[in-house]
DNA sequence: TGTCAATCCATAACATGTTAATCATTGTGC
DNA sequence: GCACAATGATTAACATGTTATGGATTGACA
């Protein structure tokens, strides 16, 4: 190898590395239910946000759902071609869309919400329902520790 | 909203949400890094898990970057073009592919590791190292727990 | 009120994610 | 030795990630 341990941490304790192999991890148990009803998972995510918070614009989703402008648009296009959701220009401010779900959309919701909780359930079950908690509360406190991109301390 | 909190987990409190938006907080400390040397995030897996383990096949370092096989394919193309990784034929078996470093590939890790190391050190400072640690160790006890794709209880 | 920067969104271009299908090579059973 | 399944890698096709750029609307301000 041409590093050391003292320079370049070894992939198996690289915290971005980690992090991606679990969420494929736990994403592996949702994908089929997801590719049943034909979404990917941004989409499902798009929805959901969508649901939990009706009205939002492209800028305010896109945080939300984390995905980056220019693939949420992409998205709503043919999530919008699919009668999924419906988005409408501001009244005051005609830059600024206004992003609701369909009765299609809210259905869907109906639909797949129980089944992917039960896959949560069924996570939980396997992993603990408390380490689960545990895990949630210290990634968002990672998150928040590490707020403001350039904010070094030298 | 159209489901309740006995269905649908709020987008808040969902495992893969919260484990994508930390990976983002964490890699955009990184991003300007790669971004330097002409790198993607997946790129830089490739190199480092081959410096990690030269000869490995394509199967074997899909896995441990955690790049599907297509997306490796593309990559390991570009790569072999940019001369910093080289592939050839295993002689016993013409299907598999050896994969090392070139020398090219090995001088880029000893001018970007000690750098992403500052990096590594930088986000261990703001979040504690003992917490990082608390939480690779979290997160490789998750991903054994979960391990087998289909392996539910019922 | 006309200019100009700022804001919000969309598009472009290229890299990767994802599933399905294909191709070449190897192993198996007969 | 030959058909045939199995294996390893690639290609195809479409969706998303990512940065840079463009277009339209708004707001500030002289």
């Amino acid at each position: 190898m041409t590093n050391n341990a003292r320079t370049l941490r070894t992939t198996d304790r690289s915290l971005p590395i980690a992090l991606l192999r679990a969420r494929e991890k736990v994403m592996d148990r949702y994908r089929p239910l997801l590719q049943k009803h034909d979404l990917t998972e941004q989409q499902w995510r798009v929805i959901r946000v969508l649901d939990e918070t009706p009205g939002l614009d492209m800028g305010a989703l896109s945080a939300a759902a984390n995905i980056l402008a220019p693939s949420l648009s992409r998205m709503t296009k043919s999530l919008e071609e699919r009668g999924l959701l419906a988005m409408r220009r501001t009244p005051g401010d005609g830059r600024r869309a206004s992003l609701s779900l369909t009765v299609k959309g809210k259905a869907l919701i109906k639909i797949i919400g129980p089944e992917s909780a039960v896959i949560s359930a069924e996570v939980e079950a396997r992993v603990g329902p408390d380490r689960v908690r545990a895990l949630l509360d210290d990634l968002h406190a990672l998150i928040r520790d590490l707020d403001g991109l350039s904010e070094t301390s030298d």
